[in-house]
DNA sequence: ACCTGAACACCGTTCAAGT
DNA sequence: ACCTGAACACCGTTCAAGT
């Protein structure tokens, strides 16, 4: 008989598990583990979170959250897809193709970024909530409109949105190092740029470094990234555009 | 006073701690410890790994190892340089840059998938070590001969190698759910399909699956991964060469 | 200089028991 | 139906002690 392997909470997983009695002995429930879940990953990061701290923040014993979800595992992809919601798809009704891959792109990489404890989880798991694949489907309907022949919409597709993911990642780990820390971007990312320096034999790498730095103009950290992230984006539709994509509204 | 903030074994960490006995008690080293862990973590997996893990591998009590490093994570970093050290940097002296950014983005793609634990500990520590730096630099220098304008390059860069590691990572992680799961890939995503098209009120995702996956032919799920890697490839090099880059050898 | 053992403060999860 | 307490098999790390 084949291996009873788990796959994801939403496939495998009990339905709900929803509560049956009106009058709750703790006003539990798997909508309030999650939020608290969300809460507690976003304030402490992933590393001090657990089963216990969990229980600890809603005023209840370790065990009980048990009731509601069988793993730690299936309580972070309750936690994932709900993160997931809050990406806001794109009215397709209105606006070209370009706006909306736009959009979605800048809202994956925010939703990276203000939860850091996202992005591992996505690699992890098979991400299929039912707010997962909202969001697959609109990046999908986007892509199609992209004017790129079917048998290259999903390599298309992977150009825009892993670059987002892996962007939006680095990004969130390093502000959050930083908040950790306790400095800002631009503080911390001297610090660690003068650390490096003191390294040996790293002049042919430090001379690209100053260079590439120089050429970014004084700007914050903060500006350098944001120009990164619409520079790329220009390039990803251009290609798009030149492998066979619908030309854009102005190509001067 | 500064707050005393541990960045990175490379900068605060203290130097390299080698033997200085010759008649070592059980020939530990800084080198065979990082080796081990390379290849427990790839055996084993990140979540099986621990301090007491390792120690049990080489024959030594748990605590021996913190004679070589301060914590688990100074001992993760150092794997994850180790692993860096993999990626075949290209010969600059021939061909184009092109054929480079190729030569590392299959490179870098083949280092996530092969070690999948590698991709998150990119994004957890500043990956700093004397390899990731040899990576840098090599990719920093690929860019410069890319033709784009120095204000450009870093986005450019970023839309290349971010989106070889957002690909890379999905990709390892998928695989290393396979191998555990003892299914090939084409088991595995099959299981997967069918267990999504049960969940209800999906028929608008499922429809667009269906439509993507006739498109892509009767391949493999390698074969498909291969071909979207290198039409997101050729997206890139279109991109970058319209928005101001070399133009390629033929550009047909 | 290098290694050990005991101990501390944690984990995720199981299970029998309570209400 | 829902929650608890004790227990099991683990963690990373500290610290005093051995050689």
């Amino acid at each position: 008989m084949a291996a009873a392997v788990r796959t994801s909470v939403w496939l495998d997983g009990k339905t709900t598990r929803s509560r049956k009695t009106s009058q709750p002995a703790t006003g539990l429930d798997r909508q309030k583990i999650t939020e608290a879940t969300v809460r507690l990953l976003d304030a402490e990061g992933a590393a001090k979170f657990s089963m216990r701290r969990l229980a600890a923040d809603l005023g209840v014993t370790a065990m009980s959250v048990y009731w509601y979800v069988d793993t730690k595992d299936d309580l972070l992809e309750l936690a994932l897809d709900q993160a997931m919601g809050e990406v806001v798809l794109p009215d397709e009704s209105v606006d070209d193709w370009r706006t909306h891959v736009r959009q979605l792109a800048v809202n994956y990489r925010k939703l990276l970024v203000t939860h850091p404890w996202v992005s591992p989880l996505v690699g992890e798991f098979l991400n299929v909530g039912p707010n997962a694949q909202l969001f697959s489907t609109a990046v999908m309907n986007v892509m199609k409109a992209s004017g790129l022949s079917p048998r290259h919409q999903a390599g298309g597709l992977a150009a825009v949105f892993q670059f987002v993911y892996g962007f939006g990642t680095v990004e969130g780990h390093f502000l959050d190092r930083c908040a950790r820390a306790g400095m800002t971007q631009d503080e911390y990312f001297a610090r660690a740029m003068s650390a490096v320096s003191l390294n040996p034999g790293l002049d042919a790498m430090m001379e690209q470094s100053r260079d590439l730095m120089e050429a970014r103009g004084g700007e914050t950290v903060e500006e350098m990234r944001d120009r990164d992230f619409d520079f790329a984006l220009e390039v990803l539709f251009a290609g798009i555009e030149a492998m066979g994509g619908r030309p854009g509204p102005s190509t001067p």
